[in-house]
DNA sequence: AGATAAATGGAATTTAAATTCCAAAAGTGG
DNA sequence: CCACTTTTGGAATTTAAATTCCATTTATCT
């Protein structure tokens, strides 16, 4: 056989096109791998079983898992249409953080472009607090929830302190206990008196603050703390001041939208923990 | 100074021990994290922000990330115990491929645990929060949105009305209002106080109460109309007390958990409603 | 069965990332 | 305000990973 023009059919195994999205990949995986040579498909089967794999693996890794050689795994990158390993990788770990950090550029546009019509932000807010919904289950500890849960259900008063932007969930969640007789109360700060004393041993302490942290919050759950009431937090990250305490914690992570947020994802963590505890309390 | 065995103590900044397990790892972060100094402990913050990312980018990627040099990011994980970042990373990419599956699939999984549990109550909250924001961009009227931003932001003072269950949104209101130097007054309706008589013709109230009505806020707020304030209702359907009162209506439909709501939706158009009037006001 | 093309394994090379090092800057205690 | 320690930024070095190359094996076609 003579090179002729022909040639070019062959000399292009799969347009030069990658896929762009895990998606699309799967597809052509799936149309391609039975043309495959032995250990290449041998090599598309196990990344077809462990697609989690490919994102946090080198190629000697996953060349050894599926029993290839590096090479053999450098063959199927670019037989796939990407120009080698690297370029796939990158597909597969951008896509898992896709969700998350292209907001920040985003938004980043929308404050300078000015605000945008009312009904864009609120598009926003509504976008942002569905993926803080969503991301809210990963962040909050199951069994973190449930002993916040038992420990309140405990309690012999529950005493909620959150100021300024943390406000709300402790507000609500003093209307909330309110309906359920859950003896609870809202340390408000109203009139500057300082209910502190009325936190005893026995009783419990939700915490509600997140970056900037109000500096009251922190002493008086402190306080708390030193008398011997269990503590529950209600915080963004680890780094937390309140971390110190040994409190149970429930970790938010809130979107910003500018320089505010939607609260929807500490809202729905918080009703969560006062209908359980009322449901636990009138359990027993 | 002379190397005497003292050194050992300083030569061991944590010990050889680097946390077998993320929650160690954070652990240790959150007791280690107040004793950082300046750069490491912004590191750390970013780190406890964006965990996910750790397993899946470089020294560099981060350090930009943070704002910090990639000097500083290998100084944190050897603070943390760790040879290097190298071995940190190994621990969170071990742990990598449980945080695959899927909102849909975790939410599945967070249901099973029985619906008693906090956690199955949580997935539920979650899910109707979802729903509800996605309606909010349905049952809200973009030109209404712009009237109420008009008239808020023409209004010599602004109101907040709301009890009970809508006073979370009140009180978000009047934090996002006082941030941006938006003249507000928040009706609490402490003590009893009836600071009805603040209301003058040329300010704009915001009454915000869902059914079951509380009649006080419809009270006041018709009061307010007779003075020749303007109103904007935040509310849940048309037939609400607050339409008789020519009001511009922003219609919010919560869905219920039994018999409590995540108030998501409201949060964010109240939000949304604060922000634009914000900026507009800073624009005239 | 022999010739030719395709596929494979493994080593060599290149590229990129992690890690170390050091000089400059910022704090600290006397 | 000075000596001394800690912290920081950035470049230099080392290490490890990705990629290429080629000799060898395996399959295919006549």
């Amino acid at each position: 056989m003579d090179d002729t023009p022909l040639d070019v059919l062959k000399a292009a195994p799969d347009g030069g096109t990658p896929p762009q999205t895990i998606d699309a990949f799967f597809r052509r995986l799936g149309e391609t791998a039975e043309k495959l040579p032995k250990r290449l498909k041998q090599f598309a089967d196990f990344i077809a079983a462990n697609p989690d794999r490919v994102a946090v693996s080198t190629v000697a890794e996953l060349a050894e898992g599926a029993n290839v050689q590096p090479s053999a795994v450098m063959r199927f990158c670019q037989e796939m249409g990407f120009s080698g390993f690297s370029q796939m990788q990158r597909l597969f770990r951008s896509d898992y953080s896709q969700k998350w950090p292209d907001y920040a550029t985003r938004l980043a546009k929308l404050r300078e472009h000015g605000t945008e019509s009312p009904s864009a932000l609120l598009a926003e807010f509504v976008e942002v607090g569905r993926a803080s919904l969503e991301n809210l289950l990963t962040t909050v500890d199951p069994i973190a929830l449930q002993q916040a849960v038992d420990v309140l259900a405990r309690a012999e008063t529950i005493h909620m302190i959150g100021f300024r932007r943390a406000f709300p969930v402790t507000s609500y969640l003093a209307y909330a206990f309110e309906k359920m007789d859950v003896p609870a109360v809202l340390h408000s700060g109203i009139a500057n008196i300082n209910m502190e004393h009325l936190i005893r041993p026995n009783d419990a302490v939700i915490a509600v603050t997140f970056a900037p942290y109000t500096p009251i919050t922190i002493e008086m759950t402190a306080r708390a703390r030193t008398i011997g009431a269990d503590i529950v937090a209600i915080t963004d990250v680890v780094t937390s001041p309140l971390a110190q305490l040994k409190a149970i914690q429930l970790l938010v992570t809130e979107l910003d939208v500018g320089a505010f947020r939607a609260l929807s994802a500490s809202l729905s963590l918080a009703i969560s923990l006062a209908v359980s505890v009322g449901a636990q309390r009138n359990r027993i």
